[in-house]
DNA sequence: GCTTACCTTAAATCAACCTTAAGAATTAAT
DNA sequence: ATTAATTCTTAAGGTTGATTTAAGGTAAGC
């Protein structure tokens, strides 16, 4: 899960940073509002934290911009004691919740649980390409041939391909998704799991299969023999 | 069943907490308007408790302001004697019901199960799944082999996970939504409250396990072998 | 033919999970 | 009031299987 952290007090964001990748999110830190505009833009993240007070552009006019350019991700607001009157104008603009500095890590935590959890529930539950669907509420792969469950990270791996049907993804920006930022592994882990994702879906009978392009990455494609 | 409970007298929303825990509702606790907009709008919540007097924001304002938002939860109002035509104003900006203070602890709760029955528009009151029942309103597992009183945080779990069948459920989404927020401990109550669930289940003769995916969480299963 | 990117398998590892037990804490019974 | 029973929570040790690493193989492009 990928975290954009927008705080331009240092401590603050250095503490935060610890808080969160301790607890498994990889986080990419930026220190103002245009720098937050500008890296939530690249839709790399899952969830964004904007402080309130930021130079260059405070964190209502961020969400404000963001919201404008028709970009749905969660946003949680930091705001400063003195700001509280300020909270509900934030959740106008279109943020989804806020928090009131100083504030616990737990219910940090928790928060984020709950927006990252409201985010991913959508309505359509099952990804289709070809001749296969892949529930996201039970991690199912399900063929022609069968069902078969998918362990975790397979299960990202194949979602995020299913999500972005005939789009070729490097390696990097799988194992980016994935794994993400903070991870000390080797780029072969990939091979690794879309080998066994692979394997899964000759199981299932799919008419499916990933094909790579060699120095470039891998997609989805119909496989017609 | 998870309750959003905002009233700013400590010693009140103590006592309330304590009445509806122990009818094996998961509580969470706020004291002022602005934290009970933010808390439900997270929409974790099966029903919410607001008292009409309270810091920052009053009950009133929470209302409009998260049916402004579309947000549909049952919303039940505490006034005091003094605020008595007041009530009228509460259920014509969205709220569903209100209490007067002082009021039996009875009435509240047999309020809370209109407001939460009318809401999911069942008028049974138990839960089923494979060969097995769960009876809301005395918390009985009752399987072929026989039944079993569980206790308050077992019934909320398997009730959670009954629920939602076909669902994988996080150790940490349980976690939250049985224990709530503002909760100290640590995450492994989860695992061993399942296990004694399991137990039950066995006992009971249920057709139906607890699976569990490794990373990726929980879910009921029918268990034909 | 050589390099390098990628594939596959299998073994090792380690965190996630399971279970039991025991001590608090709460509730019921006497 | 005291005691007994139940329930909640924490702790500890064990288990397991998903994840990762490692290692040897294949094939694409030059």
């Amino acid at each position: 899960m990928r975290i954009l952290l927008a705080e331009d007090e240092k401590s603050m964001s250095k503490a935060l940073t610890a808080i969160l990748t301790k607890n498994n999110y990889s986080v990419d830190a930026v220190f103002d509002g245009e720098e937050a505009l500008s890296y939530v833009t690249t839709g790399d993240y899952d969830i964004a934290i904007f402080d309130v007070m930021m130079p260059k552009m405070d964190g209502f006019e961020v969400v404000r911009q963001i919201r404008a350019k028709g970009i749905t991700i969660p946003v949680m607001m930091l705001t400063a004691k003195s700001q509280v009157d300020d909270k509900v104008e934030g959740l106008d603009l279109g943020a989804n919740d806020y928090l009131t500095k100083p504030f616990e890590s737990k219910e940090l935590l928790a928060r984020i649980r709950v927006l990252t959890r409201t985010a991913t529930s959508t309505v359509d539950n099952t990804l289709r390409f070809g001749n296969i669907e892949l529930n996201r509420s039970n991690f199912e792969l399900k063929g022609p041939a069968g069902s078969i469950k998918l362990p975790a990270k397979e299960f990202q791996l194949l979602e995020y391909l299913m999500a972005n049907p005939g789009v070729i993804m490097s390696s990097e920006k799988l194992f980016d998704k994935v794994w993400g930022l903070d991870f000390d592994g080797d780029i072969s882990i990939v091979w690794t799991n879309l080998s066994y994702i692979r394997r899964k879906l000759v199981q299932a009978g799919a008419d499916v299969k990933i094909k790579t392009s060699r120095n470039a990455g891998y997609m989805l494609e119909q496989d017609n023999d």
